[in-house]
DNA sequence: CTTAGCACTCTTTTAAAGCGAGTGCTAACA
DNA sequence: TGTTAGCACTCGCTTTAAAAGAGTGCTAAG
């Protein structure tokens, strides 16, 4: 990720380019420039240093006679090494501090008021990915009778969420045996990760005493089987409209891919699992991006962990041209105020 | 809602403009008519009925001198007595049946596959909407501790719908007050309406010796609380994406206002939740919706019902050119499929 | 009552012309 | 040597004009 500092003008002129067109979202030609940035240079200098600009890479051209706009190189450039640091109005940063205010929510409630959050923040569509299970840790199951043949079973993770399943039984079983089947299994499984509990843990088990009856077996199956559907279910999005409002997408057939990006079943939930490996902040600037419907958009992410293990990520898309240092502003102190929030629930 | 019947004559070149309107989203003429189906008619005389059509204002023309689309009126007419009842194919059954499968989830689960599988059925945007907890019955309570001073609240409902919040506790409590507390909830709750328990029995239980600490009557606020706003956030809705596909939205400024109802915090929720007062299938075409949004769409919609009392709906949203006759079929047998299950959650 | 014929209307399509923003290059200037 | 004014040229976008096409309403004849 090093890279060669260029010459002071060009950054400025590069600077300036890029603003103008994040701010306006059409090419930017030199005289506009000279007009609105206070350079002490001719519409000709920039006109040469912008082509040189070109050359390198960091620029490009729609068309001949037309302005510049900048290439994946130039916006990474630029906010890498030239974008002005903009910090949240008071009014946003407590927007954002009531949002999060009521403790009483558990951890779903509290991820779904981050997405909302954070695209009225941003005004850009913005995606909560819940951790994955897997790396949670087990805290509690509850089996709840609902009538003589189906009892009702709860997970509860160690960060908070719930996973819930009917289960019907062949034959009647008794309060007392549910308890206590309750009551093996929460020794048991208490303060392991649910990972283990899959792989090694189900067939040890297995072969010992304490599931020999095959009414444990279903639940402990019930409950990995819950988990594993749910890995993929775990994206919110909120905002989407926001989008429309982006000049780029006047047209539907732009409009589309992004839409369906952002919609059930698409890959994106996926992509952003493995934008966990990394944590902290990221910026992924359109062809950056390993999903090939994704190349004309760009992501801010940041990760939050929870209890410790298990790993989240926030984010929020736009077009390529985004107002970077807003968003990425806006992601780092929301992703903030999360992590913060999360400290509450994970003291285990 | 009763009509004049109209001439036989008529009404074969209403079905037959109505039809060919919803099939190519283009005004129709004459001509096309007279080609098209075999009504033995010069496009003369096809004209000179058109003309009595718009008169008495089943038809109307978006200019002189272009075909003609149905009003409402004539969509009206033409859902109640002239639309060709159509069924599913074995295979778009099957599907449904398949989507449906798998009994051991909870009844969230079951609308999220609703959703789907009604969405992928009419290629339109479906809605689902989730029986109002007021109208359903407390089934259980259940407190899990977390740390010394905190608290998980699990609350199922007849339906089997789960709530969970968590509660901080001002002091220490142990596991056997939890216990205790737990099971005296449970005794006086049960079998009641959650609109019993906010209204009469909250003060009811005050004035009893069952509430005299402080701690049970906050449970009690956080089990009515977490209703209230869960109210407004029991919609789903899938398949958005498929409008981008209807011609009537090539144009952003029209799609925008359609998206809109479809977001977060619409007033589409509440709307569907007045539909549920007519139980049964519902369609609501164009300007017949009371809400001013949604004069260019239509509904299609049926209630289900849960454990007897509380009452969902389910719907497809559409341009006012919807492909009424398939997405009717479609409703009525989601709805019926979807019955069927919960009779099986509803066993109490 | 039905239908062929025809003039008329109005939108959509196509073509051409003109505009304007912006560039690249050259030559002059500090 | 770097900067700037000037100018010819490019190319997309807008405007204008003309033509095409679809469909109607009316009239008159069958």
């Amino acid at each position: 990720m090093a890279f060669k500092r260029m010459d002071e003008r060009k950054e400025k002129i590069l600077r300036a380019t890029t603003d103008e067109y994040i701010a306006s979202a059409e090419p930017v030609g030199s005289r506009t420039i000279a007009r609105k940035y206070d350079l002490g240079l001719s519409p000709a200098t920039i006109r040469n240093e912008m082509a040189d600009l070109e050359e390198s890479g960091y620029l490009q051209q729609p068309h001949t006679s037309a302005g510049r706009i900048p290439s994946v190189l130039g916006y990474r450039y630029y906010v890498d090494a030239l974008m002005e640091q903009r910090s949240l109005t008071p009014q946003e940063e407590s927007a954002v501090r009531q949002e999060f205010e009521d403790r009483r929510r558990g951890i779903d409630e509290l991820l779904v008021r981050t997405s909302r959050v954070l695209s009225q923040l941003t005004h850009y569509p913005a995606m909560v990915l819940a951790p994955e299970m897997d790396n949670a840790i087990f805290r509690h199951v509850q089996l709840i009778p609902i009538d003589p043949t189906a009892i009702m079973v709860l997970v509860v993770s160690g960060s908070g969420r719930v996973e819930h399943g009917v289960m019907k039984l062949e034959s009647a079983i008794s309060e007392s045996d549910i308890e206590s089947v309750s009551n093996s299994l929460n020794r048991a499984l208490k303060g392991r990760t649910f990972s283990e509990i899959k792989s090694t843990l189900f067939n040890q088990m297995r072969s010992e005493a304490i599931a020999n009856d095959c009414f444990t077996e279903d639940i402990l199956r019930l409950i990995t089987n819950s988990l594993r559907s749910k890995n993929e279910e775990n994206m919110r999005v909120d905002g989407t409209i926001n989008i429309i409002e982006q000049p780029e997408f006047k047209e539907v057939d732009k409009l589309k891919p992004f839409l369906s990006l952002l919609s059930e079943g698409s890959n994106l939930p996926r992509y952003l699992s493995e934008l966990t490996n990394q944590s902290g902040l990221q910026v992924i600037i359109g062809e950056e991006n390993k999903l090939p419907e994704m190349t004309d958009c760009s992501v801010v992410t940041a990760t939050y962990d929870v209890g410790g293990r298990a790993m989240g990520i926030i984010g929020v898309l736009g077009p390529t041209r985004m107002e970077y240092n807003r968003v990425v502003t806006a992601v780092e102190y929301v992703a903030a105020c999360l992590n913060e929030m999360l400290l509450l629930f994970s003291k285990e």
